[in-house]
DNA sequence: GCTCTACTTAACAAATATGTTAATTAACGA
DNA sequence: TCGTTAATTAACATATTTGTTAAGTAGAGC
């Protein structure tokens, strides 16, 4: 059994490789060669870090001649996105503070709002 | 040599049960013992999934008498959001529709700000 | 048909990750 | 001091990941 979306898609991102793939594609799409070019890695592997990021949806494919044009898809990164900001308060100052005055005010403070 | 941060923290958040510890924690500090409950594995298991979150930065811990009690660090989550924010563009509608705004601005389309 | 280009698949090696059970460390408390 | 609780470390098995080189597939173009 494969792992859950999510799982994949942390996966796919935990190689510096393939985030530097994503970067390349997300300036528009990209074959196989090109996006291997930057890299000292043989064909063979980049080949298979598409099939991971093809995997985890982050990236499609569709064929012209005997090219594999490459596309980014967005819809894993969103969701990633919509992951992290689950924790946004933990680290974002003003979302604290904000924290602070909405849990103030449920509480009944009157003098929440002159804050 | 170890990875670059990102990497770290990507590769730590590709873990289903690693991803539950930091919801827990998330709701305040909790030791081993309380982190591995919910969890059908053995302790020397969480013991190591926190020992990958404690390198990534995830995770910090004290010591009070014979207890750990593990805390969340917001600071790699921080750089997650950061990193994934670059892509935004590719799946946020309005983005898109500001991103052509802009693109149309700048191209000198003297209509664009009719839009 | 033959050859070139583009890319994938196969077979393999090495490193890393993830789980187990058993043993160990450390502090508390009767 | 001795037993209990909390957690880690050790030793091990297995699976996955990531790279390599060599071979295979598929379309383009003469």
């Amino acid at each position: 059994m494969q792992p859950d979306p999510l799982t994949q898609t942390f996966s796919a991102l935990a190689d510096p490789t393939r985030r530097a793939i994503l970067a390349r594609l997300a300036e528009g799409e990209a074959t196989v060669n090109e996006l291997a070019e930057p890299f000292d890695i043989s064909l063979p592997a980049i080949s298979r870090h598409l099939k991971v990021l093809e995997a985890a949806g982050l990236v499609s494919r569709t064929r012209t001649a005997q090219w594999r044009p490459c596309r980014i898809e967005a819809a894993p990164l969103k969701d990633v996105s919509t992951w992290v900001e689950r924790y946004r308060r933990l680290w974002d100052e003003s979302f604290t503070r904000m924290d602070a005055y909405l849990t103030q005010l449920q509480k009944g403070d009157p003098d929440a709002r002159k804050n």
